[in-house]
DNA sequence: CTGAAAGCGCTTACAG
DNA sequence: CTGAAAGCGCTTACAG
């Protein structure tokens, strides 16, 4: 899993004799200049690729392992408050190791990672944490031939034990939020469930499941609706859940953002927060303590979960070994004021 | 205003000749070892300082003025939702100049700040967007030493022209809020402020303020109440507001947050949103939206400011002129659902 | 299209 | 504490 340190260091001219030319022109493909053969550039550049080539200053100090003191934190949208949480954790940490950060969006977009990948290439930085990011295995590839080793936050696929991630206990908090609506005495509970490709997201739902079935409660497939984790589909969840002809009780909903939506859907139906229905979200993004009324919710450590990230990059960039490839986070049930006993219900 | 490019550039060996010493005791300076001279370091690094000097690769077409595609975004602190929509905005014009952004939380202590000059200075960024930061002298006098451009958004203080600066239009902003509750009839309209310290709360003050006179109406001092932006400080707002002799019929809170804290503090009274009070916010973030009900407010295109500044550096750069040292964005109002005619006004 | 030569900016022993 | 020398990784003319 370490990488052995390569015996001698990749420079241009290691290149060069490799490939049987001369250092210029191992400098010429690198800088994109046009006057080399196609085929001495392309055997160029595979052994670039392959011996993971990174630019280093002129520094004689300049030994492969040291740190440059950069660090890229790549996101694919960083159009929610979620991802300013995980800022805040990545942030705090690099800056007590010194290291700066460097944030991206890729909008899931190839080329916006291939233009990412040309920059890590050419600013060299340390390390990775990829957030909620597939890492393909050509991806996968790209970085280690880099060598810049990468760290997944909150995974979306099955985790890829080459590749260390961190997330939280999702089935853990799901089932503790369905545990806290039955000790209120709810018996109907709507799920509102998050993207569905998503690994957390059927975390999320099966703790769901475990703690309706734990009570001896069975599943009604009709109280739980798809949802994307923004407000727009909770909302929507939320309009449907209420317009059944028997509507559950309570809810929870697999984010504070569709909280927030089936607020809205409950607002317009002129039902009120606690009193006539209890809902919990997960996250605790500030704007559940900000939603009125605030919002009882999941909390997730996404700050610390960047805060581990860190760390964990920076273990491997100083080749250290590290304890596991896959670290859950405890989730943590945060209770406000959006939960309440079930109205009406007779002592028995 | 713009640099004269230096005749010579600045390498470690030109600044041995002016210092009278050779490259390698210059060298020993940079690199903090520790064996020279005080008064020999003390007379180098004041050389480094003025003529600004800054490390460089070996390549010999590293000459002056070319990018290192790196920009620095520096906040106070990362804990709210308005800085992801600036982030969101610099990452996106970075991304499309190819640059990639760093970003820093100095939390006002000088001890960060003084982290992030050494850090600059090592990774030598083209340049840097500072958010609502004081940039006291001293620091513009490094900035200017490191030959690091750098653009301010949304100043503490009176700008200073010295720096470009990007803003938006605060004082329209807070009297196109209080047109709007005019024109639905509210001649009592509460006011909540913003920290008193920021040039731009003073601005929107002053528009609520304008927007009264201009209808003829008394500013009443008993409704403009203080607050820090954050939730709290607005549902304290909310809750002295509202315990009043002769409360508002509607109130205007100079930051999206405050007002959320408004809300929560409205319902706790068992007062309705818009039904009783119509409320309106500033600043348009994500969570506007998400309130229940919708807020109207008066949208700042935080986004577009970030976008602006990232364009802004990169003039300063590659050493263009620039518009104007002090641009302000157009504020926008955006009618949502908390805002309605005055309760149980009679037809005069 | 490619390489031998010269050179750049920087750093590391080494000597004093 | 400091400098002359050697060397590193890279790049730019220049020649062919």
């Amino acid at each position: 899993m370490a990488d052995s340190p390569s015996p001698a260091a990749v420079t241009i001219s290691a290149i060069a004799a490799e490939a049987g030319v001369s250092a210029p022109t191992v400098s010429r493909v690198l800088n994109g200049r046009g006057d080399v053969a196609p085929a001495t550039r392309e055997r160029i550049e595979g052994l670039l690729r392959t011996r993971g080539y990174r630019r280093r200053g002129s520094k004689a100090g300049d030994k492969a392992g040291e740190m440059v003191g950069l660090l890229d934190l790549v996101f694919n949208d960083l159009d929610s408050p979620w991802a300013v949480e995980i800022i805040r954790g990545v942030e705090d940490a690099a800056h007590d190791a010194g290291s700066g950060i460097v944030v991206s969006a890729i909008h899931r977009r190839a080329s916006s990672t291939r233009q990412w990948l040309r920059n890590v290439r050419s600013r060299t930085s340390d390390g990775a944490v990829l957030v909620t990011t597939d890492l393909d295995s050509s991806l996968r590839a790209e970085l280690d031939e880099l060598h810049v080793p990468a760290v997944v936050i909150d995974p979306v696929g099955v985790p890829d034990l080459a590749v260390p991630t961190i997330g939280s206990t999702n089935w853990a908090g799901g089932l503790s939020a369905v545990d806290h609506l039955i000790s209120r005495g709810h018996r109907r509970i709507g799920f509102v469930a998050g993207r569905p490709e998503l690994w957390c997201s059927r975390a999320r739902l099966d703790g769901y499941r475990a703690g309706l079935e734990t009570a001896g409660l069975d599943v009604d497939p009709d109280l739980v609706v798809p949802g994307e984790f923004d407000y727009e589909s909770g909302f929507r969840a939320g309009e449907h859940l209420f317009g059944l002809a028997d509507p559950p009780t309570a809810v929870f909903s697999a984010s504070d953002q569709m909280t927030l939506g089936v607020y809205e859907a409950l607002r317009r139906r002129g039902l009120r927060v606690p009193a006539d229905v209890s809902v919990i979200g997960f996250d605790d993004l500030p704007e559940a303590r900000w939603a009125s009324p605030p919002l009882t919710t999941v909390r997730q450590p996404l700050a610390d979960m960047g805060r581990l990230a860190v760390r964990t990059v920076h273990r491997l960039v100083r080749g250290e070994a590290i304890e596991s490839p896959r670290v859950e986070l405890a989730t943590e049930l945060v209770v406000r004021d959006s939960t309440a006993a079930v109205p009406g219900r007779v002592s028995g």
